[in-house]
RNA sequence: GGAGAGAUGGCUGAGCCCGGUUGAAAGCGCUCGACUCGAAAUCGAGUGACCCGCCAAAAGUGGGUCCGUGGGUUCGAAUCCCACUCUCUCCGCCA
């Protein structure tokens, strides 16, 4: 959520930003019905304050034995006009609020003005794309030829989109994620937490999925309810409503869950593999931290997350998504993209944003400077560490070999076993 | 699913029957000060959030709102009435 403060005194700073985002204005309204409530608000307060020393002198006239008849009948009548007036407050309140929170974050000054994902700008590149002295397969067809992805028995279960994991495949997912969140924790200090997989819509607002984009979401029926399409949800809305102290800040946050996303209106895309999926396994890395050091934090996310990619030996490259391309509630966000051989590109296989204090915000998640301080709204910032089923693929792709076999990256041997190579199907 | 209890400030917890300086006792915590070589203990003072107005602004100051949420009664509601949500205990069921 932006703040209303900063609408009302530099409209015209938002409505660059939102242009930038290909998002036409829209805050005239805003700026003229806010306007509206706070003089609204002025009469309203007058006439409070005129009812409550009416009622503190009828207390004292009750008391002494008068009779307060008259006064009574006066200050009833102030009462229908409080009422009126409130009345029409929550009705401007509930319009602000739904213009608000509609609203996009304002991209930070470091990010590239674009339309799309083709304006997003390459900031390096690392390891080297392997050469092939055979025709690499993608992992849609490496997979169920190893026997260890099985998409035509998934459909059975669950339809299109969704994929069953087998032997040797069950095990990698397994493997990477504990392998990630033992990165995390131990060489990057993030406190492991394992939340619900289904939270409010409460927290769905605070992260910014709702009210904008429900149709992304699975929800549950006949209540308030949704499947977390990813951690940052459950792990940003921890501290929801909370005043934190300095000294627990920064905040190094990790976990692991499924990820559910209806994916409406993607249809075509990827449909081929486990690139896009209704339900997939992330590991989450979330951050709460002041203002002044979360793009600094911003970097060092970044670099955790690379550094699960560097470490399983998978070329990628880092991309700062351009305006055009940032997500609803970042200001900023570096993509990390892997390269898939099978699809000759690189794919997005983690998200890095800093969404300052625009989920903070909504989410009411603030921390005190110092003891005597006011409270102010902490950053937030969230990243994959990474997509696991992603991650898979791009094992499978960059580590095949000519008999149809898959190597284990040397990082993950311990995690599966000892197991070298998936042995191909000839075998 | 059945029966009951509850939701109050950073925390614990009074107030609710009998509506009126109760933004809310008390304790803890926290901040500042005194004591001390220093610390602990002790003593003293202070200690909420949000919104709006004035001020260029921080400070300050004036007003308003907030005792789970939303309504109602009343001149006036933490306190009375209604609805909802959530939590806890017991029983049942269950990985």
């Amino acid at each position: 959520m932006l703040d209303p403060k900063l609408a009302r005194a530099k409209p015209e700073l938002i409505e660059a930003a939102l242009r930038s985002r290909a998002m036409e204005g829209g805050l005239d309204e805003f700026i003229r019905l806010d306007q509206e409530r706070r003089a609204l608000q002025v009469k309203a307060d007058e006439l409070k304050n005129m009812r409550n020393r009416a009622s503190a002198q009828i207390g004292q006239m009750k008391k002494e034995g008068q009779s307060t008849e008259e006064i009574q009948k006066q200050i009833r009548k102030v009462g229908g006009q409080i009422k009126d007036l409130d009345e029409k407050m929550k009705q401007l309140d509930t319009r602000l609020d739904q213009i608000l929170l509609t609203l996009p974050n304002i991209p930070h000054q470091s990010v590239p003005v674009g339309e799309d994902e083709d304006d997003n700008e390459e900031v390096r590149r690392w390891g080297e794309s392997r050469e092939f002295d055979f025709q690499p397969q993608p992992h849609w067809d490496l997979g169920p030829a190893l026997d260890v992805l099985d998409f035509e028995r998934a459909i059975k279960l669950s339809g299109a989109r969704f994929t069953v994991y087998k032997g040797l495949g069950a095990r990698l997912e397994r493997a990477l994620i504990n392998f990630m969140l033992d990165l995390h924790v131990n060489k990057h200090g993030y406190t492991e937490i394992l939340p619900p997989f289904m939270v409010s819509g409460n927290c769905m607002v605070g992260t910014g999925q709702l009210p904008k984009f429900g149709e992304d979401m699975f929800k549950l029926e006949d209540r308030d309810l949704y499947l977390v399409p990813t951690a940052e949800v459950p792990l940003t809305n921890l501290y929801r409503e909370e005043i934190l102290t300095v000294d627990q800040l920064p905040l190094y946050l990790t976990a692991y869950t499924a990820c559910f996303r209806a994916e409406a209106g993607s249809h075509g895309r990827d449909t081929r593999g486990i690139i896009r999926q209704h339900q997939f396994n992330k590991v989450e890395l979330v951050k709460l931290t002041t203002p002044e050091q979360s793009y600094e934090e911003l970097e060092k996310l970044t670099q955790d997350a690379e550094e699960v990619l560097q470490l399983l030996g998978l070329p990628y490259r880092v991309v700062n998504l351009s305006t055009g391309d940032l997500g609803f509630s970042a200001a900023k966000t570096y993509d990390l993209e892997v390269w898939l051989p099978g699809y000759q590109d690189y794919k997005e296989i983690s998200s890095c944003s800093n969404c300052e204090d625009f989920q903070a915000r909504r989410a009411n998640i603030r921390y005190r400077p110092d003891a005597k301080a006011r409270p102010r709204y902490v950053h937030t910032l969230n990243g994959s560490g990474i997509a696991v089923g992603r991650t898979v693929a791009a094992i499978l792709e960059n580590y095949q070999e000519a008999d149809g076999s898959v190597v284990i990256p040397e990082a993950l041997r311990p995690y599966m076993g000892g197991i070298k190579a998936i042995p191909g199907a000839d075998k």
